[in-house]
DNA sequence: GCTAGGTAATTGCGTGTGCAACTATTGACC
DNA sequence: GGTCAATAGTTGCACACGCAATTACCTAGC
């Protein structure tokens, strides 16, 4: 077998082995947060887009590319946390098709309740999967991505 | 800030790094398989899993694991490529709680058919990602695991 | 040999998702 | 100033998923 070959086999289980640590991750994330403050996934990370734009508001579409969802998705997603008082519709004066959403002060003191906890997860998931040899290399890829701006 | 709050950062920004080519990769297998051959990703997964253990049975709790699906997922896409005629469920004698699956010859075929679609898009896509400076990182760990055996 | 506890797979049910069609608004062109 | 394509967001619909309950089977323990 050539070295092309072994090129489509590795990208393929590179493939696998991603999908495999992004289902893991996943899966626990979505335990320890719907068990400790009934937010999924995705919702946790509605919250957490808009609290890191703080006080700023966000426009569907920019929501949609955060949480890799579809338009309609996105807007029942915005329905289910607006319905629960943790976000509120704004709409915008100079573009009257754009809606702008913002957390509530609820939102807001979910947001601070769940964030200790997804962290928490999420490093104890890490440490696990760094465990694993399999997965090992992709974790340590994960630490050596630099912050997108100065973070302190 | 400190470098553990920093930690703290890093790991949720190489999560949400993660999660965005997960979605990346994810979305474009997506569109190319099921546009070329009707399959969705783990459909494919399946057929993959199948035919990488060559002639072998898999029990459904194996497939469950390979796509990381729930028990009832995996028992219903079962279904699905079985009323395609594309895998055959076969009883275990030893042991008749545990139902193998196997592929048919359509199956064998439409993977044949599939595969270099799925590579030529993973490979695609893989590059495009690295051309992001936000990804590259990790594709390029990705490049860096070891086949599991002796690939050749 | 029979019962009790555990495991493999399936089914009922509620829910979240994407696609396609739709409405409302903007911006460009003549 | 009116028309037309493009864009933002929402809704109808079908479908795949997870959880919990269920069935069938295996394995101890007595």
């Amino acid at each position: 077998m050539g070295i092309a070959d072994d090129a489509v086999e590795v990208r393929a289980h590179g493939w696998r082995t991603l999908a495999a640590l992004h289902g893991l991750i996943e899966s626990e994330l979505e335990r320890a947060l719907s068990a400790s403050v009934d937010l999924s996934v995705v919702e946790y990370t509605v919250l957490d887009a808009l609290n890191r734009q703080d006080g700023w508001h966000m426009r569907m579409q920019q929501l949609a590319r955060a949480t890799a969802l579809s338009p309609s998705a996105t807007t029942r997603l915005v329905n289910r946390l607006e319905d629960r008082a943790l976000l509120t519709r704004v709409l915008c004066a100079d573009d009257r098709r754009g809606i702008y959403t913002e957390l509530t002060h609820a939102g807001r003191a979910l947001y601070e309740k769940a964030r200790p906890i997804h962290d928490e997860t999420l490093e104890r998931v890490l440490a696990d999967a760094q465990a694993q040899p399999e997965l090992a290399p992709v974790v340590e890829a994960l630490h050596a991505i630099a912050l997108p701006v100065a973070a302190g």
